[in-house]
DNA sequence: TCTTGTTTAATATATT
DNA sequence: AATATATTAAACAAGA
């Protein structure tokens, strides 16, 4: 209570890691990757926590960025002017919270560096991303302003319809309302189908009524980003949001559950019947592993 | 010079 | 308690 004043519930410290703030700034932009700066935005827009002290928790940040494999670095195109690199989310870093637990992932990813011979380096996702965005801006200068029938589009291109990575800003939410349990990914298997492709227009904004203490909702969200349009009501699965969300101020009594649940300690389950199937995508095998 | 990145080392904290 | 992961500090390089 040294600052009964304003302020009070919501500049508690969010219970997620650095990784998982990063990660959630990273899912959140409609091309799946971030400047160093948007992410640093990202996070004060929504936690207010982190409007202090920004010395420090960005040196940390940065050090996560570069330390943990399961960020890759972008470079610009020439055609994207401005400072630094885009930073994204390696292609098989899965999921990383699986485990219920946005404050320490079960494993840490690391990407096998041998320097063999064909390393197929992380270089190989980025430039895969890149083209991506690329391609996708340009469809969008294309549709003219207002991007009409982006959704289209998306679907013909990316995702066997409903996909989202697990690390879309939904997914996390969704988790804390309920605890899927399923959702079987395992960093281990190799998820070409886990590319993630841009599929902002179910994505983008869906982070605005959530009921967090620490997180900071308010009518207007995506100040980062500019393509957000319409149908952003609408989270993951296709489900609107709104109602998830009871409106939008009503926040939750509690500060936010973290606990991982006992019994959903992954049992190695084989269901391979999650959404992601039909994904014919050059992708390209990126050797990769979960760490002990 | 400030921002962006890398890296090492020491602590701190969560999980088992 | 031991171990794995996360946080913090800090030195340093490269670029804009």
């Amino acid at each position: 209570m040294p600052r009964p004043g304003r302020n009070t519930y919501s500049d508690q410290k969010p219970p997620y890691s650095y990784i998982s703030l990063t990660a959630m700034a990273i899912q959140s932009s409609p091309e799946k990757m971030l400047p160093l700066s948007e992410i640093y935005k990202f996070i004060m827009d929504r936690f207010p926590y982190y409007r202090e002290n920004t010395q420090r928790w960005q040196n940390s940040l940065r050090h996560n960025l570069s330390f943990n494999d399961c960020f890759i670095k972008i470079p610009r195109r020439p055609d994207q002017p401005g400072k630094g690199s885009f930073w994204a989310l390696h292609p098989s870093c899965g999921d990383m919270f699986e485990n219920g637990s946005f404050l320490r992932r079960r494993k840490r990813f690391k990407v096998v560096k041998s320097d063999h011979l064909a390393p197929s380096k992380p270089a190989d996702a980025a430039q895969y991303l890149q083209q991506q965005a690329k391609l996708r801006l340009s469809a969008l200068a294309a549709t003219g302003t207002h991007l009409p029938q982006m959704s289209t589009y998306n679907l013909g291109v990316s995702q066997p319809s409903s996909f989202k990575h697990p690390f879309a800003i939904e997914n996390i939410i969704a988790r804390e309302y309920k605890m899927p349990g399923g959702l079987a990914f395992s960093t281990m298997q190799p998820m070409p189908a886990a590319y993630p492709l841009p599929n902002q227009l179910t994505t983008v904004g869906s982070s605005i009524g959530t009921g967090w203490p620490h997180m900071y909702s308010s009518g207007m969200i995506d100040t980062a980003t500019p393509i957000s349009m319409a149908s952003s009501e609408y989270g993951a699965y296709g489900v609107p949001i709104k109602p998830l969300c009871h409106g939008g101020q009503t926040l939750p009594a509690i500060p936010v559950p973290i606990k991982p649940t006992p019994a959903a300690t992954a049992t190695s389950q084989s269901s391979p019947a999650t959404p992601s199937e039909t994904l014919t995508s050059p992708a390209p095998a990126l050797h990769s592993v979960a760490v002990h």
